[in-house]
RNA sequence: GCGGGUGUGGCGGAAUGGUAGACGCUGCGGACUUAAAAUCCGUUGACCGUAUGGUCGUGGGGGUUCAAGUCCCCCCUCCCGCACCA
């Protein structure tokens, strides 16, 4: 049955209806195989799927199918991260409930992944604004609750003062509410928190056993886990005042500039701020002032450096001056004490702010190329190593041996401790929000906060809530917060904050492996055979925020009693995104490919008037910029395997990938020439299993060292997830195998053997072309159940090396000689080429280098 | 502002410190065709040279080394994250 076309519709779809009907991606735990876990992290369901999002789910497929054809028992499920803001806008906007917006998207990019072809294992689905799956994580936050895990704080969020609504960071575009438009104010909450800085250090140590993640990862968690050793001391306050207190206490890491210190700043959210602010007008207004931005450290940061003087003044603790204390807009209340002293010299914000104020800049560490008369500080602090100077007993010391020292001392005098402070706060997961977890808990005027009894669980969402009110949703509810205490009997109202959404995304892999378990969250059994995951997949927007929280949650449930193992994560792998070229129309509004022409001149016109359109940056496939290409059109008119060619080939996976019109192209040209070589070869192949010959000629042994060094490179390539290189290796072993087709005297035999290798390589990639080909042959099995190919190292080592010969590192001859001769003889094959020779010329031979099989190197 | 990354022909990219540009796209030349498309073959970093060959060349500047795209220092660009987007 030879058709002439690559007939891509049929093939593709008869493929996916075999795999979905005969369930070849459903697994059960079998303990007398390997397990393999693949994992990508799990879409928000926001509508249709578009290219920009395949390339997460064919990273992963492609795992999942090379890992299956390597023998390994493979999960690779997917699910839904359902919880989430976008819902409620477009209940707000366009009157549809979200959960009925939610799941017809889930249903809408459910197809379209089946569309893709992906291995998934669709009997392990989960959504995870279902009550079967909330369920169980309202029960995992009792148990924080009850052993001191979770607790109430006051936390600052963005209010929205004209829309009396809590607004998410997103929302808060230059300062100001993004529909009000009036500038937002930071406000207090009680909120519920979780304490993963208990977990901070085994969390920082964590990291160095995970050594099958990206160290720029690793390295990102680690600076914002931000473990730093310093000082906490306190100044005693100069004068009289009417204040309670007489000291400030401050915390600092560079306690080896203490004698560059010029002032004290105190934070505007600082209690003692708040104190002056009572009775100081000036103070009251700027902290008001410093209340009118949003809570992002990025604002904060980004805020131009201002303060006010508190006209309070502490003794400096070695030299006989006294600091003024100010109220400083860079202090972070978060960080330390909330106070610190500012060393100008030495730090670039406390400088900023001591030239804006006329303050003293002493520079106390001198770079050790410098003299200190001549050291001077301008516009730019010195931050780097030397040693201590204008800084009395200090003078000469190193840093290190400078912060030991004034450590020991002030410990001494006992006006502070050497201690340890890290960036990481406490996880604050209370949201005023209706589409996310009720938060499990009952506030009763007699007995404080109870939690709801286990029976009860889940607590569920109400359906019919108001968008049209402004404010939370179940906080407005007329009738849901209204219950009665689970202690006392008494009226008690509900909690009406949900959680975080980063909270279902911290547990799912574990679901994953138990998805239809109603008595809890999950079988243990079932999660150390699965668990940990093999290789997760995603974005590296994800490095920090979503990956530390899930890395906690698990050392918290297993604090809890739930799991067995730290790390959720073996290996990680964060690919790049998906970009595309943008449009313009004259009016400025954002065109989509498809609805534009692009001239070979490069030049773009408007596919409905002909109307100019600007070409814009290359960007991000997002919706909001219309650079989208939808997953529909692709498998239309190239089918999926092209798509997924082309994703896997452009670019390093770690990289932004362009995509193209040619480039896509390029690849439905490619699987018609592979479709084309072996369906309709010109050398008549024998039955499979037809036996290799056992005498080789030369152009056979050549081909067989091709398919060898494919079946290794790609092999390899592949554990390394290096798909770019092997879609390039596939190329290389397709060429070769199509000249050794058109050598009139080659064996069919080895043909064969050639072109089964060569759709087993690639069937990982493109796996419909794959199977519709392995049939095609003749096999009756599934090329993906098909036992991986191994290389047979005998071909792999050729007799003669190519080695190139430079004089003073400049290539000046390649020399073809036997592998692994003695350097003496290297030295001299290479020393007799004439162009070496030339090169070498009258002058004396210094030193010959000789890289055996690689490279000599001439010294002149 | 802070933290992390990135940069190589016309384009996407390849390269355990050891022959820079694998593999492709585009372009150019050719075959096939009445013609075109498709397909197949050859060629394609820049400059000089008829040629054997030579010079330059991996964002910019400096350094280490027999040898640097790769290691070190400084700078620039764009991208990701900054705790309530997911």
């Amino acid at each position: 049955m030879i058709e002439e076309r690559y007939n891509v519709k049929n093939v593709e779809s008869k493929w996916q209806e075999f795999w979905a009907e005969n369930k070849t991606f459903e697994v059960l735990e079998d303990k007398s195989k390997e397990k393999y876990y693949v994992l990508a992290m799990f879409p928000y369901p926001s509508g249709q799927l578009h290219v920009g999002h395949m390339r997460n789910y064919t990273m992963s497929d492609i795992v999942a199918r090379y890992k299956k054809s390597s023998g390994y028992n493979v999960m690779n499920p997917m699910g839904w991260d359902a919880f989430g803001l976008p819902a409620e806008n477009a209940a707000i906007e366009n009157n549809i409930h979200p959960e009925k917006w939610t799941y017809e998207n889930a249903e809408a990019m459910r197809k379209d992944m089946q569309l893709m072809g992906l291995a998934i294992d669709w009997s392990r689905e989960i959504a995870t604004c279902s009550p079967e799956y909330y369920k169980h994580e309202q029960k995992f936050f009792l148990d924080f609750f009850k052993s001191g895990l979770a607790y109430q704080k006051e936390s600052w969020v963005n209010w929205d003062p004209v829309e009396n609504t809590v607004l998410a960071n997103e929302q808060v575009v230059d300062g100001c509410g993004w529909r009000s438009g009036v500038p937002v104010e930071r406000r207090k909450l009680n909120q519920w928190s979780l304490k993963i800085t208990d977990f901070a250090d085994d969390l920082l140590e964590g990291l160095e056993q995970l050594e099958n993640w990206p160290d720029r990862v690793r390295t990102m968690q680690d600076n914002w886990i931000g473990k730093s050793k310093g000082l906490q001391m306190h100044f005693y306050l100069a004068g009289s005042n009417d204040l309670p207190i007489d000291t400030i206490e401050i915390f600092t890491t560079r306690p080896d500039t203490l004698f560059g210190a010029s002032f004290l700043a105190i934070s505007p959210d600082h209690p003692l701020t708040t104190e002056l602010a009572k009775s100081n007008s000036e103070i009251a207004d700027f902290v008001a002032d410093c209340h009118r931005q949003g809570t992002s450290e990025e604002a904060l940061e980004k805020a131009e450096k201002r303060g006010v003087d508190t006209g309070l003044e502490v003794k400096h603790p070695f030299m006989d001056k006294t600091l003024k204390v100010f109220v400083a807009n860079f202090v972070l209340m978060d960080y330390g004490t909330g106070a610190v002293f500012a060393c100008p010299a030495h730090d670039q914000r406390d400088l900023d702010f001591a030239r804006k104020y006329g303050l003293d800049v002493v520079p106390v560490v001198i770079p050790e190329d410098k003299k200190t008369e001549d050291f001077t500080i301008e516009n730019e602090a010195y931050t780097g190593d030397g040693f201590l100077q204008n800084s009395d007993f200090l003078n000469g010391m190193d840093i290190e041996a400078a912060k030991a020292n004034i450590i020991d001392r002030i410990e001494k005098a006992g006006d502070g401790t050497g201690t340890t402070t890290y960036r990481l706060r406490d996880w604050g997961i209370s949201r005023q929000r209706y589409w996310g977890c009720p938060i499990p808990v009952i506030h009763c005027d007699a007995c404080g906060t109870v939690p709801v009894p286990d029976d009860e669980l889940p607590v569920t969402l109400p359906t019919d809530v108001d968008f049209s009110i402004a404010g939370s949703p179940l906080a407005n509810h007329p009738t849901w917060k209204n219950c009665s205490c689970p202690k006392c009997g008494k009226d008690a109202l509900r909690e009406t904050d949900t959680f975080d959404t980063f909270f279902e995304s911290s547990w799912y892999y574990l679901r994953y492996c138990d998805p239809k378990n109603t008595e809890s969250g999950f079988d243990r059994e079932k999660v150390n055979y699965w668990c940990p995951v093999d290789q997760y997949v995603g974005g590296i927007e994800h490095a920090v925020m979503h990956l530390l929280y899930a890395r906690f949650f698990n050392r918290a449930l297993k604090k809890s009693g739930y799991l067995d193992f730290d790390e959720p994560f073996e290996s990680l792998f964060t690919q790049g995104m998906v970009t595309h070229e943008t449009y313009k129309d004259k009016n400025g509004k954002w065109l989509a490919p498809s609805q534009i022409i692009l001239s070979s001149n490069g030049s773009a016109t408007n596919k409905i008037d002909g109307s100019p359109v600007t070409i814009g940056r290359i960007e991000k496939m997002s919706k909001s910029k219309k650079n989208v290409v939808g997953l529909q059109e692709v498998s239309e008119n190239y089918g999926m395997d092209s798509a997924r060619l082309l994703i896997l080939s452009d670019s390093p996976p770690e990289r932004d990938l362009e995509w193209t019109e040619s480039g896509i192209e390029g690849a439905w040209k490619y699987i018609n020439r592979l479709w084309r070589m072996i369906s309709q070869s010109k050398t008549k192949l024998p039955e499979i299993g037809t036996a290799l010959p056992d005498i080789l000629s030369d152009s056979d042994k050549a081909i067989m060292g091709v398919i060898h060094k494919a079946i290794h490179d790609i092999s390899e390539d592949l554990d390394r997830l290096h798909f770019n290189r092997s879609v390039a290796r596939i190329r290389e072993l397709s060429n070769s195998l199509s000249d050794y087709d058109n050598d009139k005297d080659n064996n069919p035999a080895i043909l064969l053997f050639g072109f089964e290798t060569l759709i087993q390589l690639f069937s990982p990639m493109m796996p419909h072309l794959g199977e519709e080909l392995w049939q095609h042959l003749g096999h009756k099995n599934l090329v993906v159940n098909a036992v991986w190919p191994k290389a047979d190292k005998s071909f792999l080592v050729s007799d003669s090396v190519t080695i190139a010969v430079q004089v003073n590192g400049k290539l000046r001859a390649t020399i073809n000689m036997p592998r692994d001769v003695d350097k003496d003889k290297a030295e001299n094959i290479a020393l007799d080429e004439p162009n070496v020779q030339k090169a070498i010329g009258e002058k004396t031979v210094r030193r010959i280098i000789v890289v055996p099989n690689r490279i000599v190197n001439v010294v002149i």
